[in-house]
DNA sequence: AAAAAACACCGATTGACAGTCGGTTTAAAG
DNA sequence: CTTTAAACCGACTGTCAATCGGTGTTTTTT
């Protein structure tokens, strides 16, 4: 029954990866320019950030003359699903169905049309697991 | 951007709060028969874990006697409910796509039957929406 | 009513971990 | 070979879960 702690983002981290996401690949030197500064912190912030992600294994990096360039490993659709399967993991004993209403509530709760579009998502993942049984 | 939430619920609190779920209302001394004396911590921690749950809003408590006796106020699904929804508004930008896959990729993990349970609470979300309008 | 037991409440400590820097070393570049 | 930029290391703060001891208050018990 380990935590709902684990892949916990704290708001520096996310508004790094925020940006790796919208903007592509960085450097520290990069990202200061574009957060930091703002934010009025310092370079060594930005870097010890951006070596966290990179420990949790959300960044990889890449040594470009002698400065590191970093890049997100994993996308926000990606992170989300990890993160949601993580509460549903510690949290869903035995029954799905409060895990599956869930997911409608969530889903209608901006727009009803999600309902729609989350029924097309399920034809859809049965279409592609038919068509991988037959190769 | 200020969800996700700093570690939503340490492993204790997480553990008294399935106790008090699969029993129902309990004071720190039957919390602490049930789970205390088996960890080998004191009726102190069990208390302190309460309190933190009440002031978190999770539990609440009635004083009888001159104790006091704590029962949940959410429950399981609400909770999960709750967390996952953080996590959505923290990483869904703009786009829901990604979360309404990263649902049907959750709930077919386990088991493909549960894409055929996810379309019918779909189904009865609609319906009980139609009865609404009804009324 | 006095003594004993049961609790709540307060405060302190430890251990993680994010955020924050400064200083030192290393490596590139002129 | 000196300047400069970046990595690296270590430190300190703040927050939070977990943990417990001590103190005082309210019940029980005798």
């Amino acid at each position: 029954m380990q935590s709902l702690k684990r892949p916990y983002l704290g708001e520096l981290e996310m508004a790094v990866l925020e940006h790796l996401w919208s903007h592509g690949e960085f450097d520290a030197k990069g990202v200061y320019s574009a957060l930091g500064k703002t934010r009025g912190i310092s370079h060594n912030t930005i870097q010890s950030t951006l070596e966290r992600l990179f420990k949790k294994k959300l960044l990889d990096r890449q040594k470009i003359s002698h400065a590191y360039v970093y890049q997100a490993v994993v996308n926000r659709d990606e992170l989300m699903g990890r993160m949601i399967n993580d509460v549903v993991k510690t949290l869903s004993k035995n029954n799905s169905d409060g895990m599956l209403a869930a997911f409608v509530d969530i889903a209608a709760r901006t727009d009803e049309a999600h309902l729609d579009r989350l029924e097309q998502l399920i034809n859809e993942y049965r279409s592609n697991r038919d068509n991988e049984l037959l190769s």
